[in-house]
DNA sequence: AGAATTTGACCTCT
DNA sequence: AGAGGTCAAATTCT
């Protein structure tokens, strides 16, 4: 997408700032006599801005300045959670992380780690998040220094069955019980997130079977053209004529809060590793999260809106793995991706993919 | 009986 | 040394 110029671009993402606030502002007034309708309906509403944002801003980099790349190895994040702080704020805050991110280009490698947080709904019951389409298996539980509530530790269940070493740690919040921060380490190559939407640990299942499940297939039915899009632009060599055609849909999470990590501003391309999409677009099809106030945001977004700072892999230092410009149609893509090694189990079809 | 969870011990990292 | 992460035996669940 071309601009005609970085004046233009800034004032589109002004004036949708303005109108998400707008819709925010709204929601507000109507927040004490809303329907569910009402309410799903703003909730819509704020994910078309925050969609256009991320579109502009992906894009937009393309206007003569650097651009932080997808997520790649997974971590997306959203800055701009409807829940959230102003957008207005974010949106001058990550125009100032892009400078950082140029910065920053040599971290840390390894497995790449991110935060989401799902807010589950009181009347769910407070067992835990509900599922995001993964099997998961609990080998551990920590008490935490300084944290109200223990720590749980999840690997997948097809460890060693499809060498799969995903994991995860839940974490409910100290301010909030009813928010869950779940960071996630590592993807997924076992390819069941789809197919095995029961199987879960057992402290989320019973939000799965009361009505986050509803939403979940009800996010299965996103619409796929961007998907396509993608999936289409994307000339990624996997070397994997196994899984090539695996086309998945998936989806976003409610609201990834940041990738575990020193608080340094990571371009993506530091943060692609052996996991590379893989672990871009995890898990993020969560119940609880389409039952939750937060909405589920674009690949996009989870790149140039999220708090790019927060993007982070962990461990190791990272190796070079240089930012370059290529023809990648995702205008902006700052890393080759013919570069990297794309997991070719990357879950496309996580559900809700464009929420 | 097999799978999953719990939990204390052990390991790793800072 | 202490905190966080993982292992694995014991226990519980299905």
């Amino acid at each position: 997408m071309e601009y005609g110029s970085k004046w233009d671009y800034f004032t589109l993402i002004n004036e949708l700032t303005q109108g998400m606030e707008q819709a925010k502002q709204l929601r507000v007034h109507l927040s004490s006599a809303s329907s569910e309708s009402q309410d799903l309906l703003l909730q819509r509403i704020l994910s078309s801005f925050e969609k256009a944002l991320s579109i502009l801003k992906w894009n937009g980099g393309s206007v003569g300045q650097p651009q932080p790349t997808p997520p790649a190895s997974g971590a997306p994040e959203s800055s701009v959670s409807v829940e959230g702080s102003p957008q207005s704020e974010d949106v001058k805050k990550n125009f100032n992380d892009y400078q950082d991110l140029v910065d920053v280009s040599k971290k840390r490698k390894t497995q790449l780690t991110w935060t989401e947080q799902v807010r589950i709904s009181p009347d769910n019951g407070l067992e835990g998040p509900a599922d995001d389409g993964y099997s998961w298996r609990k080998y551990g539980q920590k008490e935490i220094l300084g944290a109200k509530y223990p720590r749980s530790y999840y690997r997948c269940t097809y460890r060693h069955m499809k060498n799969c070493w995903a994991t995860k740690q839940v974490q409910r919040s100290d301010d909030d019980p009813y928010v869950f921060e779940i960071t996630y380490k590592g993807a997924h190559v076992c390819n069941t997130a789809i197919n095995n939407s029961a199987p879960t640990p057992s402290t989320e299942k019973q939000e799965l079977k009361h009505h986050s499940y509803n939403h979940y297939n009800h996010q299965t039915q996103q619409p796929k053209q961007m998907l396509m899009n993608f999936q289409a632009n994307l000339r990624v060599s996997t070397g994997d004529s196994e899984n090539k055609d695996t086309v998945s849909p998936f989806s976003f999470p409610s609201t990834l809060t940041h990738m575990e990590g020193e608080n340094q501003i990571l371009p993506i391309s530091t943060l692609v590793d052996d996991n590379l999409l893989g672990t871009c677009f995890p898990s993020f099809v969560s119940p609880a999260t389409s039952g939750s106030n937060y909405i589920p945001i674009s690949p996009c977004q989870m790149v140039n809106f999220g708090r790019a700072q927060n993007l982070q892999s962990s461990d190791s230092d990272l190796t070079d793995i240089t930012a370059s410009a290529t023809n990648s149609p995702i205008a902006g893509l700052d890393f080759s991706i013919d570069s990297v090694e794309l997991d070719p189990n990357f879950p496309f079809n996580t559900h809700g993919f464009f929420t």
